[in-house]
DNA sequence: ACACATAATCGTAATGATTCCTATTTACAA
DNA sequence: TTGTAAATAGGAATCATTACGATTATGTGT
């Protein structure tokens, strides 16, 4: 997702736009991967002094719930990264840096849709984990 | 895993047979699916009065780290089951009782791994998560 | 540009899950 | 039966996250 259109995003749903989460966009837009609300608080830190944990957590839910960020559970922490929402993936996740790369297999096709037959399917994760070449 | 298999490992591994530890594999055994740490101490606290949290989560670690449990975060919450590690496979689980479906179908093959040329693969996970037919 | 209503933020307290610590108890090997 | 190391209870501490009242800032209407 673009910077532009998570602007648009913000504003056709009433939105305001204030420093912080013009912050929190560039952040995310900024990193490749998965980031905790920890590491966002960080930086927002060093840039305004006396930031406050929920105006992090706040905006995150917001961004998540427009569909701007999507999350992933690792070691208990909820995760953040930009919503690649252009085509339907999964992710290779690198334990160290959390950084990502897609892939473009999905196990969802009909043979499991066949499998679970008189289940209600709300949702998947198929996620990869390990270290980038970065990393190991 | 069956009882008589985690009785075994505890035993190879040095490890002293309790009362709660009994009863914390009995659990599991009678349980099908996913629980929380929570869900098990209540259970415990309704036999063992003035039971502990640290019994619970040390010996849910301990029963992990010999593979008598398998582990998932569900809603940031870790939930636990036993492990079923008679041959590789994936989970169905009920997003409200936490129960499970095996899937016998992994996206693991070689072409993920042919995608994931210089990376280090340590682990993978996928799950499906809805509801099952006594939950809807 | 100005004022107003409301949303956003801050600072901090509260919560829930999990971990840690010390004194006491228990399993089990000798 | 006894000794010793492991296991447990009880409660404090920690970490992530949420909640909340008081203050500040945005965007709309003037």
């Amino acid at each position: 997702m673009s910077l532009q259109e998570s602007l648009d995003l913000l504003k056709e749903n009433g939105y305001k736009m204030t420093d912080r989460r013009q912050e929190i966009l560039n952040y995310f837009h900024k990193e490749d991967g998965y980031r905790t609300a920890k590491e966002l608080y960080e930086y927002m830190a060093s840039i305004y002094e006396g930031i406050s944990y929920d105006t992090v957590y706040r905006n995150l839910h917001l961004y998540h719930e427009l569909g701007i960020l999507e999350s992933t559970d690792l070691n208990s922490e909820k995760h953040f990264r930009m919503n690649c929402s252009d085509h339907h993936h999964h992710h290779f996740i690198c334990k160290e840096c959390g950084n990502t790369k897609k892939i473009n297999v999905c196990p969802m096709d009909d043979v499991v849709a066949h499998l679970l037959n008189n289940y209600q399917i709300d949702d998947h994760k198929f996620e990869v984990y390990g270290r980038c070449p970065d990393c190991q």
